[in-house]
DNA sequence: TTAATCCCTATCAATTTAGTAGAGTTACAC
DNA sequence: GTGTAACTCTACTAAATTGATAGGGATTAA
């Protein structure tokens, strides 16, 4: 299960990419039309600004936009922000990379080569899909990009 | 990530199948043999036996046993009973469905339609592979049971 | 009858999760 | 140049989960 953190800063981001107009949208406004907490969404958006996904604006008037385009943006990397590694296994993270203290080998764990398939398929999904994927869902994965 | 607990478990039951050979095997051997602090396995393989993954035998002599063939217990279902459910989000649970509160409408939820691809491939992964495959990684996925 | 073994419930410390709180900083508007 | 609307940052907290440990009870082979 994602966190429930994960799936706000997902949503947050779909409510941006909607808006892409150039200008701001505000935490307040984005927390009412997505139904999240406002001084959760402040976190969680600030933790997306210091990962390089949204910029922001401050004083009257301010609010946030995307840094990059919204068909630049995959699922995986801001799972990986808001929630930690994608993998299944610490020793199967790219990211967060770290030896199983109980098993003795890698090259033959019985358990870690099943897992480097479930992260391996997860992985193919995450990182193949975008927001701009998630706000125009008929088009089907990566349709936006490759016809760009 | 899975759980230490869930990691347990798939080691337990792989330990069973190499052992199986129709005599129990005691937790204090599997434990002793896989790593496992004794009494947390005591906890886990009581979980298996009430779901119906293994038997036991009580008293001198008593053990645990496999109750299906190790080529019929995936690691989905293992999964399942000792983490919970498999799906990313709990309006994509089969055995635990419910209602994401913060989003009005399964069909058009942005973010749901991307984590059911998720869950997808994570399932056909986890139910395709037993426990058999996992103690004869050269045989590749669902072989053994397909040449049976 | 004894000792080995599984059975069951309770408890616990550490961590994570999902928020809340509040003071600080910036910048537009007037 | 002041007010105020907005983001920024840090700290705190309650509840749940995780990864165990503890200890007596029940059963069975020898």
């Amino acid at each position: 299960m994602i966190t429930q953190k994960a799936k706000y800063a997902l949503r947050a981001l779909t409510a941006l990419a909607e808006a892409d107009d150039g200008e701001p949208v505000m935490i307040s406004d984005i927390a009412a039309q997505q139904k999240i907490p406002k001084k959760f969404l402040e976190q969680i958006l600030l933790d997306l600004k210091h990962q390089g996904i949204v910029v922001s604006r401050r004083g009257k008037q301010g609010g946030y936009l995307l840094l990059k385009p919204a068909d630049m943006i995959t699922f995986g990397e801001v799972l990986r922000i808001i929630d930690g590694p994608i993998a299944p296994l610490p020793c199967l993270s790219i990211t967060a990379y770290r030896k199983c203290d109980d098993c003795d080998g890698e090259q033959t764990c019985q358990i870690r080569h099943v897992f480097a398939k479930v992260a391996d398929a997860t992985r193919k999904v995450l990182f193949s899909t975008t927001i701009a994927d998630a706000i125009a869902p008929a088009r089907g994965t990566q349709v936006t990009r490759m016809l760009a």
